[in-house]
DNA sequence: CTAACGTATCAGTGGATAATGATATGACAG
DNA sequence: CTGTCATATCATTATCCACTGATACGTTAG
């Protein structure tokens, strides 16, 4: 499916799967941590594991979905693997979402389904 | 936490967390369509399910991690309990989302992470 | 009061997936 | 080549969670 169908028929079902795995991309913790050490700058696998104090393979897995999901990049150089946001509008997501929970901080706040 | 001490802190493990809950909750394809059915109207429970074809507990789980994660508001009206997206950014982030979609679609569409 | 209806909750089940330790792959240094 | 380092993959485990059918709760109609 190209872009433009994809802009075509935004409420077909495989649209709502993609648009659930983006979110979904965005719904971890983990990869939230990731995204936010991606912000300024880019960085390799090692850099990631520092700032965000995940384990290796674990950052290397979530690199793969964030990749595979279209939120990062990556490009090789020399032995390390450096990663970046894939668009600045990844970054807008992040802050628009913010924006949401600064308004409607209560809520989420006691958002308890399927969490205890 | 109020509000305000959240866009203090947009940075806290507590914020990254909340940020994770709002997005799992726009991260089902089922959640998504109950969102598409509420952009246009205020609906309730019955219609949804009439709209979406998932059954009606199925539903109304939906619909209260959605509430509590603050995406939509109810009021009740006699029996029927009425819904509505509970801030017009909701639809905004679906809507950016989709823009983001539509530019690197070809990387989300081979997102296969978890999933195959 | 009682039946019918709208909605919410409960218990059970299957599938998805995040985290970890071990291991494989690949690239560079010496 | 050979060892070392950076990254990726594998296997395992434990947890989470979406869905279903049964049921409870609450409201309105008759």
């Amino acid at each position: 499916m190209t872009a433009q169908n994809i802009q075509d028929d935004l409420s077909a079902p495989d649209t709502l799967e993609l648009r659930a795995k983006l979110f979904r991309g965005l719904s971890d913790p983990s990869r939230l941590t990731i995204l936010d050490a991606l912000v300024s700058d880019e960085r390799n696998v090692q850099e990631i594991v520092g700032h965000t104090g995940l384990g290796q393979p674990n950052v290397s897995n979530h690199l793969r979905c964030l990749l595979e999901c279209g939120l990062v990049s990556r490009r090789s150089k020399g032995r390390f693997v450096r990663y970046r946001l894939a668009d600045r509008r990844v970054a807008d997501l992040i802050r628009n979402a913010d924006q949401l929970l600064a308004s409607t901080a209560n809520g989420v706040d006691a958002c308890q389904s399927y969490t205890d």
